[in-house]
DNA sequence: AAAATAGTGTCTATGAGACACTATAGT
DNA sequence: ACTATAGTGTCTCATAGACACTATTTT
């Protein structure tokens, strides 16, 4: 009988290619909330399969990179962005998914504030900033709409559904979780953080208890500076901690 | 010019061997409560690489199974167990986290009561019911280790890392999900259920409080039954609804 | 002055923790 | 009778919502 053989031995004999591999790819909703909707930056295809439709930014993972990795990538690359708060959502595998052949695409969610997704989507020209309609109340897993204006977006593959997920998500974690913060510049009101969360739980909050807890968590400080042009008393502008 | 191709002709041109694929795998990490700690299902690795190390259930994705499909599959044939509760977890893709090629693991995790765990572990002379240590507080992305009586288990790729990841997600949907009743057989005492629940989140809960709570929800109900064979008064049995 | 929103103080309702008490099984 | 845990009633405290009121800016 051999003697048995190390790891190293067994490494060195290893063949990946024995049986089919699915392909692997990374799709980012890279997510804002502005004017009462949350909005997505889409990409309009050029080629098929779902041509004209629109996707997340996405792309095949390589093989000496992560997944996080993967996707700050396709920010930089697809949306010109750097530097967001950026987490990864769900795993999504239906051997049908992608007409190809099998994709399993692992999906993450980014943050910014409106006015850097603004500048980036106005750089190129085949993305577009839609608005994304929720058309379920509580926690369904339905997929959700994109609109520009009043024209209804055809989504790509099973993105619908991964921007359904994203809500979902944002929900979850909108009242332990610092997202809120990720989604307003750098300054902001409370007024402006109240209306981001109401816009993502789609329902008014109580001005003074939202005030209150917020204040409470210790998460914001106080700038000493205050809006600038309104048309009405301005109010204080907060910042975010750490 | 030639006239634009169509979706079909474009399918049937595609080629998806152009580039390196990584391969991707699920495991699942099979847990209960009991005794005052989470105990999960590992099997003894017979092969390089990591040799007599203990594993998480798990295996390569086929080409036309679905991701959950395949984490179901994998708890019939290698854990004897079918229709349990399974969610998946997290998704790791660190390039060199297994040894012999790029392999992107899909983690599951799967809720039992003790009972159907105990009797898959003994079916299988490869399996252990080990014991979770859970060396952080608070909510740390830290490894936990695996221990079979005073002996630590050592854990192969990153596995404890996706054991660290099943505490923590257990404790975030403790309080607003149904994950609590997965845990224990179909007939069981509020103080059972407190127990799960005081296992999981490491620290006592007030009695009192936690019984209102749980009637509160409307998510169990009074069976009538009650406690056999116990050595003061027996607690009435209640059923999770649904 | 009028309009509009920022920000504060206080009352109330709700839910959790604390604690005392009663109930019911085995030994 | 004793012990151990089940289960109930009540008080208190913390927090969210409701509401009234004052403050500060532009027009």
């Amino acid at each position: 009988m051999s003697p048995p053989e190390t790891e190293q031995e067994f490494l060195a004999r290893y063949d990946p290619s024995g049986f089919e591999h699915p392909s692997v790819s990374v799709d980012v909703a890279l997510v804002t909330v502005h004017d009462g909707a949350l909005r997505t930056l889409l990409i309009r295809r050029t080629e098929h399969p779902f041509r004209h439709h629109y996707a997340l930014p996405g792309g095949f993972v390589r093989m000496d990179e992560g997944l996080e990795q993967a996707a700050e990538r396709l920010l930089r690359d697809k949306a010109g962005l750097h530097d967001v708060f950026v987490e990864q959502l769900y795993t999504f595998g239906a051997p049908n998914r992608d007409p190809r052949t099998r994709v399993i695409s692992v999906a993450y969610f980014a943050l910014t504030h409106i006015q850097r997704l603004r500048a980036a989507a106005a750089k190129r020209p085949d993305t577009v900033l839609a608005r994304i309609s929720v058309p379920w109340e509580g926690s369904a897993d339905d997929p959700v709409t994109a609109w520009l204006e009043d024209d209804e977006l055809p989504l790509a593959f099973d993105h619908g559904t991964m921007l359904g997920t994203v809500v979902q998500r944002l929900r979850g974690k909108l009242d332990y979780s610092a997202v809120g913060f990720e989604l307003l510049p750098e300054r902001f009101t409370l007024r402006q953080l109240q209306q981001v969360h109401e816009t993502i739980l789609h329902k008014p909050l109580n001005k003074d208890s939202f005030r209150r807890r917020m204040l409470a968590t210790g998460q914001i400080e106080a700038t000493g500076e205050r809006e600038q042009d309104t048309a009405h008393r301005p109010a204080e502008l907060y910042r975010f901690l750490t």
